[in-house]
DNA sequence: CGTATGACGTGCA
DNA sequence: GTGCACGCCATAC
């Protein structure tokens, strides 16, 4: 049963379908916080599981944002799954 | 409980 | 497009 919001936002990004991106903002409103998005960049930093899907989540801007392993990394695991990527932005 | 920090978002110059 | 200030939320101490 879900009924925290860090519990949910994992639920939530654990769903994003591969190639697909959601911003922060989103999934924060999708877990039931609109105005959580830095709430889930702190969850998603806290998070440490390499089987998450946490490079599935990007800033509303475009910009991929950040990753503990480097935004390199990320960028090079969303090019992966098919996302398509211009520089530091989603395209 | 209060303060500081951070993988954000929006508004404005 | 870029940079800065403010607001928002969760976590660590």
């Amino acid at each position: 049963m879900l009924k925290t919001f860090t519990q949910k936002v994992r639920a939530v990004v654990a769903r994003i379908p591969r190639g697909e991106v959601r911003s922060y903002g989103e999934v924060a409103k999708l877990a039931g916080n609109k105005n959580g998005a830095r709430a889930v960049g702190s969850i998603m930093r806290a998070n440490h599981d390499p089987n998450f899907p946490c490079h599935r989540v990007i800033c509303s801007n475009g910009k991929v944002g950040g990753f503990n392993l480097g935004k390199e990394e990320k960028i090079r695991k969303l090019r992966s799954e098919g996302a398509k990527i211009s520089g530091d932005k989603i395209i």
